[in-house]
DNA sequence: TCAGTGACTGACC
DNA sequence: GGGTCAGCCACTG
């Protein structure tokens, strides 16, 4: 099974569920290693069904500054910032603090050979 | 069918 | 150094 054969959908989720604990990634990382890096609206748009989808953690993907902009298409108007918290991250202001720290880099943690 | 919109980003002025 | 613009493409009315 090769990426190629997947979805681009698909694929956003196979990657958003191996982000690891405590750790978050911005939607144009996952769009970059997708080889879509302009398609980042496609990554967030993706993320709007992934909520639907069990074991894609829609709250650990922001923006790449670190921002919570989808945080109102959680139930909850602050359940995206009570996940975080809930990992050990801390959000101020609808961002998260220390962003580069808990930043999760697919294209350089993660290969294509998982798929 | 067409036009508007959106959980984004990088380039340009 | 900030504000603006264009590209990306699926979904909706």
């Amino acid at each position: 099974m090769k990426p190629e054969n997947k979805n681009f959908f698909q694929k956003v989720y196979e990657v958003s569920r191996q982000i690891p604990f405590g750790r978050v990634t911005s939607y144009g990382a996952i769009a970059k290693y997708l080889g879509a890096a302009r398609s980042a609206r496609m990554v967030g748009w993706a993320m709007n069904g992934a909520g639907a989808i069990e074991g894609v953690p829609a709250h650990r993907v922001v923006n790449r500054k670190g921002l919570l902009t989808g945080k109102h298409h959680f139930d909850g108007t602050n359940l995206m910032q009570q996940l975080l918290e809930n990992e050990g991250l801390k959000i101020r202001d609808n961002q998260i603090v220390d962003f580069e720290k808990h930043y999760w880099d697919p294209a350089k943690e993660l290969t294509l050979d998982n798929f």
